[in-house]
DNA sequence: CGCAAGTTGTTTGTTTTCGTAAATGTTCGA
DNA sequence: TCGAACATTTACGAAAACAAACAACTTGCG
């Protein structure tokens, strides 16, 4: 019974994109088709994943389908924007991070922070960080929301009061022409504008379908944060309006991680 | 005697890169692979690090695993205790569910009751039960626990402060032959003294492995409690004990539900 | 100086892993 | 239902990684 370096790597990758292909794992560690396999079997056989025709996919179990199909969606693009996004956070702060696939991205890039205080009110982020035994986590309470794993409602609201963050990094549902953020549940918004007032620093992590989007509740303005980490430049007048309000916007490229992976650190 | 230097180098560069090969380590620090592999054993026999071909990875979830070997542990004891448990509580209920792997096996059994109101301190509860539709599920915040995905500190118990329960589970990590229920860790014991406070019924699960251990932070008594589900029969003393306190003890048994086992003909 | 204990480099034979190739299974469209 | 394309399993030899034993070296001590 022996492991195999590529063995949590592929686990790693299984997670965050939620299903591994053989040809794509083979290409990224620069092996054969057969390895893969091999390796594939072993995780199957210790219950890790599930092997299906052509790769494999994680363990079932973990929760609701439509969830995994959304956080899917778009994994590069929510990657690309959530390392963005954690390279500008330093270690030892207090940290808030909310709901939302992005944001669960975000917890995914801080995996090798150190000494953060991660404040959360969602389930997934906390599972994830959870990994990180260089930080500590609380977890807000509130009304499970079983779609996304949120937590909600007036107690996640009054736990958030009682803490004073670093930097916060929300998502919303959409965002609009006139730099307005928007979201579906009012209960979700309550809590993200108690995260706004509870934070020195506040950031929004949103990619480019935000923008083709519409939802009724509105959460606040982009000229109410301080940064904007998205995939796609925004539209030119609302650029202006970001520079007006003195809101950085940061813009992230895709980058292909499917190359080798042992380029040597510095 | 001089402890080997590279060592803690090798932890730093180890949790920096999540891994370490041989190869890259003996160029690091210009020594032969051999030297390499014996600090490697070394810090692998010390657990520190989890040896591999080529190399070596950080352990993953050392205490994960060690959760997941207890959960594995006696699993058709905890849930022939459970069943008993959750057949005991009706449809339409309050109820919380604390901190411990019976609880957990209580949720699984809770998984087609209706029309509850579920508040629980434990993320894996939550999680169970998610795929519940017909109850409400809310989590307490607290200071996440790795070990078992516990929330506890003074966040949790203000929450549980916050409501009333028809009805509330807890485990116990030791029960001892006075009738005390002892736990490890105090901020998990202020947890569960307060879910006492704050409900109508109080039943305790625990297998009878709980009989045979201590621990140092007393939680309650059984005479605070109004019953207990266990798979073995009490010391004849606290059996008596518990009928001058009035509390029920219900005694269960494992059946093997599991149908037959794999008979290859011939 | 000599000795003992500890560490490292070298050599040896064994175990594990990996790539190749052929045989067997699976998927999917006609 | 059939066949082609793709995926998988199986088997085997080569290469890499391994553990164990021993020699050379350093260090600490009387």
């Amino acid at each position: 019974m022996s492991q195999t370096l590529r063995h949590p790597e592929i686990l790693e990758i299984a997670r965050r994109d939620g299903k591994v292909t053989v040809e794509r794992l083979a290409a990224h560690f620069g092996v054969t088709l057969q390895t893969i396999r091999r390796d594939l079997t072993d995780l199957a056989e210790a219950g890790r994943l599930d092997r299906v025709h052509g790769g494999a996919v994680l363990p079932s179990g973990t929760s609701n389908i439509g969830y995994e199909e959304r956080r899917a969606l778009n994994a590069d693009t929510k990657r690309a924007i959530a390392r963005a996004c954690a390279a500008d956070i330093p270690d030892g702060i207090s940290l808030f991070l909310n709901i939302g696939t992005t944001t669960e991205a975000v917890a995914r890039e801080l995996l090798h922070h150190r000494d953060l205080l991660v404040v959360t009110n969602n389930m997934n982020v906390a599972n994830i960080l959870a990994a990180n035994t260089d930080c500590e986590i609380v977890v807000t309470g509130g009304q499970l929301r079983r779609a996304d794993g949120g937590l909600v409602g007036p107690l996640a609201t009054g736990t958030i009061r009682q803490f004073k963050f670093d930097c916060a990094v929300i998502g919303c549902s959409a965002l609009d022409a006139d730099g307005d953020l928007l979201d579906f549940d009012i209960q979700e918004v309550s809590v993200s504008q108690a995260i706004l007032r509870q934070s020195r620093r506040t950031v929004l992590v949103a990619d480019h379908t935000k923008l083709s989007r519409t939802a009724p509740v509105r959460i606040a303005s982009l000229a109410d944060l301080d940064a904007m980490y998205s995939d796609a430049d925004l539209p030119e007048k609302l650029a202006a309006d970001c520079e007006g309000w003195a809101t950085e916007v940061v813009r992230s490229w895709v980058v292909d991680d499917a190359g080798p992976s042992w380029q040597e650190p510095g």
